[in-house]
DNA sequence: CGGTATCCCCCCGGATACTG
DNA sequence: CAGTATCCGGGGGGATACCG
């Protein structure tokens, strides 16, 4: 977002790429799940454990649409006994600015509303 | 998002200031009108015909929503017919960096998606 | 111009139970 | 462990009509 003005065709052009991210990052879960994997949880019960309030349905939703957007990895190995692992794939990895960039506006936020009701 | 695993505790704080940002932002609408105020729209049916698809109704609904988050501001101002105008907080602005990227990444992932669309 | 009021549908997401 | 099945409520969001 440039404060310069720019013509109305690329506003709208930009207005559809944020949409489109929007969509993939849309729901309550969907990056929970990805930072929760990229801190090292791997198995399905393991991610479950380790965000609160998730359901079980609900991760096994988010997780398929997660692989449909080449986000995540879900791996069958026959081992002694079967193990199914989730890991991120690189080009989820381009989303680590767009995280930190929410997970720091997230922060100062709250900050904000806080001093608000305070108010 | 660091490469270097943190504390689940640390985690799950970064979950919830995500969690915080998605909330103030979700919708289809949000960004977009934000976008669109920015870009020099400030009227009720300025806005409205700048975003495609766009019903009174929602442009209504969301415009209260951001300036309950403090993002846009609404003023009243009483020349020889009523004047309403919308305008972006300086706080919005701090949304910026996280549009910029979201606007990248969608364009990118737009890419992505009908290269496998095409396969 | 600057909105509200209704109606209505869809689907997100929770609860709970169950399967292999 | 790794999920699926079913049921269900609430609300996001579209269409349309209307108001001052």
């Amino acid at each position: 977002m440039k404060d310069k003005k720019q013509s109305d065709e690329e506003c709208l052009q930009d207005m559809r790429h944020i949409q489109d991210t929007l969509y993939v990052i849309s729901g309550k879960w969907k990056l929970p799940i990805i930072m929760s994997i990229n801190n090292g949880n791997n198995r399905f019960r393991e991610i479950a454990r380790s965000i609160p309030k998730i359901t079980l349905r609900m991760l096994s939703k988010e997780l398929k649409e997660l692989e449909m957007n080449k986000l995540i990895v879900r791996t069958v190995s026959d081992g002694s006994s079967i193990l199914i692992t989730y890991e991120l794939t690189a080009y989820s990895k381009t989303l680590a600015p767009l995280i930190e960039e929410m997970k720091n506006w997230g922060k100062n936020h709250k900050a904000v509303i806080t001093e608000r009701a305070a108010v």
